[in-house]
RNA sequence: GGGCGUUUAGCUCAAUGGUAGAGCACCUCGUUUACACCGAGUAGGUCGGGGGUUCGAGUCCCUCAACGCCCA
């Protein structure tokens, strides 16, 4: 027979699992499964950057979320986990531009535009799946088939509806704001893409002069006055008057335009009015100009001097200054941070902070500046170049927040709701049907708000609320709504979505706006088409239409219309044309140009094609209306009317040949009102975004027609994560079922970018918030606390670490580090940790197989046959041993039982609550103190010896109690054993009734005591087995969310799976059912007391006290000695064997008389005493000055208890049930000390 | 300046107002047939300081301090 490994070895499992987990389709969602009965759970991934490596950041966050995935699995839930990425902007393009300038040595200006964007396209489809990749080996078990990508072509679409959307509603516009400008990447920045940072500088103080306003009272003035006066002494009479102003930014001098003083400092309140020389520029010492001094409540009295210089273009609150004051601002750099002509000469060309120092410089010179004494100050950082960001006055789209007191209200605040999580999750499902239905278990009842989507909608589940995890970061996301501000989302880069908005030649103002042009009903009157025409036609000539020009707003070209060309349309077209012949004047006028194009085909005298979009308000309906002009020359345009194109909302291509009574439909919604004012952008997109989209980008590449040249912020993209991944705006029905989604696992420094965002935005487009619950990671540092950071290098690479230690042992230790709300302080020791922990999983296993194999050694049959069809490793195959039969349970078995109950209680709950660390260590402590530790010891008195030559076991084949295990009623079937292994008397303090007993249970040396016939112990053994199958199976499952690789690997080896329903667990662990607390019934069945737990504890106690003796006695651990036990009760023989065995003992003697020798170690024990004979080993003195320890200890104790008794108010006022405790305590505490004593006693006799 | 959080064993963290615990590390001992990726056993604490409420405070309140984060 093969060895089953002795170690772990998770390389040669893992990639065997997760194919197949993806081959079986595992992780697909199905919406069609949703049901009552199976409520959906969903989870989309914060999508990483496309250009991402998997760091320790991800292996957190994803392996919480794959932890909910896959107890919701087990939860008998539909799970759809979504994945993909996210286009990561400026992170993508500076990647890639970097790449190219590296390997060609050219910008991205250089290659252009579209080619750089070929070339990011090309990078993504070769890197792009890495961190994908990497997710997979980590063990997620998202949806692969679902995978999104930010920048998918229908993605763009959502983002191009949104933004479309929100213009129109008034909430996106452009305007020229104080922006965060970062000159490394040239782009501006949304404030939170701005950290602040304290930077080391210097604090300047420089002198002005203060002169009246009239330009001659400033002749001669040179700002090289003698005084230095500080503002104080600046009512010096006739003599010059100074100000001193500080500043940490001496270089943005030439673009101060005031300086400014508080209106009520009465150093300065009446200087007001007057005006100072601006120092810089300093070329010419007459051409320095004049700034007024202002005075603003917003000028701190206590900072530097008290006198503000005020920059409006580069500083946010001298800007806002400057709108108050109605100054100017001076834009004095360029984009890329150096300074431009407007600084002056010495300081043009120079980067700012180079031209700082410059600037300084020349104050000295000009003998302006006093002092400059070191300044600490934040200063803001952009989060992505690292680089100091310049607040820069600049033309960006911006967007006024939608749906604002929604999101804040869904929130749930701290106290808002008298439940805690736990009881409200608890509480919110116990109002529905689950609670009548007595099968109800904790764990349904729990998450049985999860399935929102398929729930009724508010069942008793707090409709429409969120809750935060940990709660706090709901009154950082309030705070922050509360002041919001208006969000920048143009960003000067190429990659990521491009603004869907068109302007024409002049477009550098606005955005190319049209009017909706009005055609009145009434000025055309007739019977019947042939009236209408011919009405049509006298009024186009009496207007003089026909022939004339008309100026088209947009191009400021004019365009001719030829009398052909109108009698042709009153001829050969329908209605809608010849209503349009009052309007045409005003629709030649503000239609727009899109495109110019060859004329097609090729003529000699039309040089080129136009053509022209136009809005209609006709009647009460609106249309859209394209028509072509042809260019003969620069000055003649004639205008083609039977390339007229007209139509409505709705339809997808225009007829021109039709009426538009004949297809309006009715009802419809949004139209502009006449004469309103409408984008091109608007008008199209409304049409049919994708069909309007493309042909407006085909149809728009000429010189004339031009796209705004910015894209939108990544984040613009991102918030609409959750329901654009799922299909929006098709009612599909994964939108259906998984929307809103239940969980949300990220981390609180996007709690801005993001959360908020798509709460927003799931309000805004859905009407509905996107999630139930957010879970917040902590932030990974490392053990030294500091961040993990690239540049640090202290950031481990998770890849390594699984293949160093395997990806169950990465998750674990990662989890168990992680506490609710904290930050993790990461060390590699934790993943050996998580790596030890899998080993003794792995060998725990190993040890039930080959009690078992040799339990079988002799039965005649071979057992059943292996079958491999999963590839589980089969050498670790034994039967399952499925039927425990309750009459043959020893203390220990119902003692593991308990303890495995109480572990799935907890667990579960510390799930429900997103106490993951919690339900790590308390598997952790289960598993490996109780199970291990206690237990499987303990299974070596039955187990340990081989099995005798007795018929296969009756209970062979019996497995429906590990499937399950609350039905457990064939087990009344089992015969009886001749000698069952009734209750411990001792556990209820009473006396053995019809116990077995020896007195002395040690026969020969060394040799194990005869505790049962043969066939008793065939029958014994088989039961123990069955209880370590059951234990074990269960355990399985509770590690399996946390351990997916080893678990699964583990389930099927030791043949778990195969009397399982196909769907629920047969397959894949994944699928088996979440482990329940046990019921009443099961309780009873096994006679699963608590007194069992206490007794079993006895003995362990005893085993410990026992384990100390040796060490008392200088006996090294490994030898075997001979122990002597007086018991207290009489103890059956397989207590005696079990504390032996735990003892390492050679051999266990129970006397009941039994007079120890002077100097004995001796444990005192609630069970007995416990004795190591020996011949004069022990060391008297040192045991006399241990004994003198614990009773110092105990006598304190002793006294702690007996002061509290002593107090009059703590025996009136306290609960009946601590006072007795206290008693009780003081009893045992005075049981110990007379123990003490007499062994102190005897030691000195 | 405002807000939030943290402070308990050497380290990382637990502890419904009722005997302060766990893991790791340390030290001692041990390769006994599941596991040395292991086992057994020691040792280690004025719960940041001060005040208050209470019969009783690591826990609740006030205050101070240090550290960290967020927003100005």
């Amino acid at each position: 027979m093969a060895e089953i490994p002795k170690a772990y070895e998770p390389q040669s499992v893992e990639d065997k699992w997760y194919d197949f987990w993806l081959k079986q389709s595992c992780f697909t969602a199905d919406p069609a499964r949703v049901s009552d009965q199976r409520p959906a759970y969903s989870i989309v991934i914060p999508p990483p950057n496309v250009t991402g490596m998997l760091h320790m950041g991800h292996v957190l966050n994803n392996t919480i979320q794959d932890i909910l995935a896959r107890k919701a699995r087990m939860d008998g839930k539909e799970v759809l986990w979504l994945p993909g990425t996210d286009h990561a902007g400026i992170a993508t393009e500076g990647m890639v531009a970097k790449q190219i300038w590296k390997e060609e040595k050219k910008s991205k200006r250089d290659i252009g535009r579209e080619e750089f964007i070929r070339r990011v396209w090309q990078w993504k489809e070769k890197h792009g799946g890495i961190i994908i990749e990497q997710l997979k080996k980590l063990g997620c078990s998202c949806d692969w088939t679902r995978e999104r990508f930010t920048m998918d072509e229908h993605y763009v679409r959502c983002v191009q509806r949104v933004f479309v959307a929100l213009y129109k509603k008034g909430l996106i516009y452009r305007g020229k704001r104080m922006v965060n400008w970062c000159p490394a990447t040239q782009t501006a920045l949304s404030d939170e893409e701005v950290e602040m940072e304290s930077q080391k500088g210097f604090l300047y103080y420089f002198k002005v002069q203060v002169v009246d306003a009239t330009p001659s009272s400033r002749a001669g003035a040179s700002g090289t006055g003698s005084e230095g006066a500080p503002g104080t002494s600046c009512d010096g009479g006739v003599a010059a008057t100074f100000l001193t102003i500080a500043t940490t930014r001496p270089e943005t001098i030439p673009g101060d335009t005031a300086v400014a003083v508080h209106p009520k400092d009465t150093r300065y309140a009446h200087l007001i009015g007057k005006h100072v020389i601006r120092p810089l520029p300093a070329e010419l010492p007459t051409e320095r100009k004049l700034i007024p001094i202002i005075g603003d409540e917003y000028v701190d009295f206590e900072f530097g001097t008290g006198v503000l210089k005020v920059t409006p273009a580069h500083d946010k609150n001298d800007f806002e200054i400057g709108q108050r004051h109605k100054l100017a601002g001076v834009d004095i750099m360029n984009p890329n941070g150096s300074m431009n002509d407007l600084a002056g000469k010495h300081l043009a060309g120079l980067d700012r902070f180079e031209a700082r120092k410059i600037a300084v410089e020349k104050l000295k010179e000009l003998g302006a500046l006093e002092k400059e004494e070191p300044y600490e100050n934040k200063i803001g950082f952009s989060q992505r170049a690292r680089v100091p960001i310049e607040p820069r006055l600049s033309e960006q789209w911006f967007l006024k927040y939608p749906a604002v007191e929604q999101s804040k209200a869904c929130v749930e605040q701290e106290g808002s709701t008298p439940a805690t999580g736990v009881a409200d999750r608890a509480l919110a499902g116990s109002t529905g049907d689950i609670q009548q239905s007595g099968n109800a278990t904790t764990s349904a009842r729990a998450r049985a708000t999860d399935g929102a989507s398929a729930t009724a909608p508010g069942a008793g589940a707090l409709p429409g609320k969120m809750r935060f995890h940990p709660q706090r970061w709901a009154k950082v996301y309030d705070h922050w709504l509360t002041n919001i501000q208006d969000w920048c989302i143009s960003r000067q880069l190429w990659w990521g979505h491009r603004i869907p908005v068109w302007y024409s030649e002049g477009w550098k103002k606005l955005p190319r706006v049209m009017v909706v042009v009005e055609l009145r009903g009434d000025e055309l009157t007739g019977s019947n088409i042939k009236e209408l025409r011919r009405s049509a036609f006298a009024f186009a000539k009496a207007r003089g239409i026909i022939g004339q020009d008309f100026l088209n707003l947009d191009t400021g070209q004019t365009i001719t219309v030829h009398k052909a060309s109108l009698e042709h349309a009153f001829s050969n077209f329908g209605v809608a044309n010849v209503k349009l012949v009052p309007g045409l004047p005003e629709l030649l006028r503000h239609a727009i140009r899109v495109s110019v194009e060859p004329h097609v085909p090729a003529s000699n005298d039309v040089k080129a094609v136009e053509t022209y979009f136009g809005a209609l308000h006709l009647g009460d309906q609106f249309f859209r209306v394209k028509f072509r002009v042809k260019v003969f020359a620069p000055n003649f345009r004639l205008y083609d009317h039977q390339t007229l194109l007209l139509w409505k909302e709705k339809a997808n291509e225009p007829d021109g040949n039709k009426s538009p009574e004949a297809t309006a439909p009715k009802g419809e919604t949004s139209r502009p009102a006449s004469g309103s004012r409408i984008t091109l952008a608007d008008l199209v997109l409304d049409v049919n975004a994708d069909a309007a989209f493309t042909r407006c980008q085909m149809e728009a590449p000429h010189e004339s027609w031009e796209q705004d040249p910015d894209v939108l912020d990544t984040w613009f993209s991102s918030w609409l994560w959750p329901f654009a991944t799922m299909g929006w705006p098709q009612q599909t029905d994964t939108l259906k079922k998984f929307y809103p989604t239940t969980d949300l696992v990220t981390g609180p420094d996007i709690i801005f970018f993001w959360v908020a965002r798509m709460i927003m935005a799931g309000y805004e487009f859905m009407g509905e918030l996107p999630f139930r619950n957010v879970y917040f990671t902590g932030i990974i540092r490392d053990k030294q606390g500091r961040k993990m950071s690239k540049t640090l290098g202290n950031s481990p690479d998770p890849l390594e670490l699984i293949a160093k230690y395997g990806a169950d042992a990465l998750r674990f230790g990662t989890m168990r580090s992680a506490p609710l709300g904290q930050d993790v302080l990461f060390d590699e020791k934790d993943v050996e940790l998580g790596r030890n922990f899998c080993n003794k999983l792995w060998n725990a296993c190993r040890y039930r197989q080959l009690v078992g194999q040799a339990s079988r050694l002799s039965l005649s049959d071979s057992g059943t046959p292996l079958k491999n069809e999963t590839g589980a490793t089969p050498v670790l195959r034994d039967e399952v041993q499925g039927e425990i039969n309750p009459s043959l349970l020893t203390n220990d078995d119902k003692w593991i039982l308990l303890k495995l109950h109480q572990a799935i209680k907890e667990i579960t709950e510390a799930l429900d609550t997103y106490n993951f660390n919690t339900a790590v260590q308390t598997l952790y402590r289960f598993f490996w103190s109780e199970y291990c530790d206690w237990y499987v010891e303990a299974t070596k008195a039955v187990l340990s010896r081989p099995a005798s030559n007795a018929s296969p076991s009756p209970l062979k084949g019996e497995r429906a109690g590990v499937r399950d295990e609350q039905k457990s009623d064939a087990s009344h079937k089992t015969e009886t054993p001749p000698h069952p292994d009734p209750l411990p008397p001792a556990a209820r303090g009473g006396e053995g009734t019809a116990i077995e007993q020896s007195t002395n249970i040690e026969t020969s040396s060394g040799s194990t005591p005869q505790l049962f016939n043969t066939s008793t112990s065939d029958v014994r053994r088989t039961n123990t087995l069955a209880v370590i199958d059951f234990v074990l199976s269960h355990t399985l499952r509770l590690f399996h969310p946390f351990l997916p690789f080893i678990t699964e690997e583990l389930w099927h080896g030791m043949g778990y799976a195969d009397d399982m329903p196909e769907n629920q667990g047969g397959k894949t662990i994944m699928n088996a059912p979440w482990p329940k607390p046990f019921d009443g019934d099961f309780r009873d069945h096994y006679a699963l007391d608590d007194c069992y737990l206490e007794f079993a504890q006895a003995k362990y106690d005893l085993v410990t006290e026992g384990r100390n003796l040796k060490r008392i006695g200088n006996i090294p651990g490994g030898k075997k000695v001979r122990f002597i036990f007086k018991p207290v009760n009489p103890i059956r023989p397989h207590d005696a064997e079990v504390v032996k065995i735990l003892l390492n003992a050679e051999a266990l003697e129970i006397v009941e008389d039994y007079q120890p020798k002077k100097g004995t170690p001796t444990a005192h024990t609630p069970m007995g005493e416990l004795f190591l004979p020996l011949e004069g080993l022990v060391d008297v003195e040192a045991e006399k000055a241990r004994l003198k320890k614990e009773l110092e200890k105990v006598l304190a104790e002793i006294a702690k208890v007996e002061q509290k008794l002593a107090n009059p108010a703590f025996v009136q006022k306290v609960p009946p049930q601590v006072l007795q405790e206290h008693q009780q305590r003081l009893a045992d505490w005075q049981a110990k000390k007379q123990k003490l004593e007499e062994a102190l006693k005897g030691l000195e006799g």
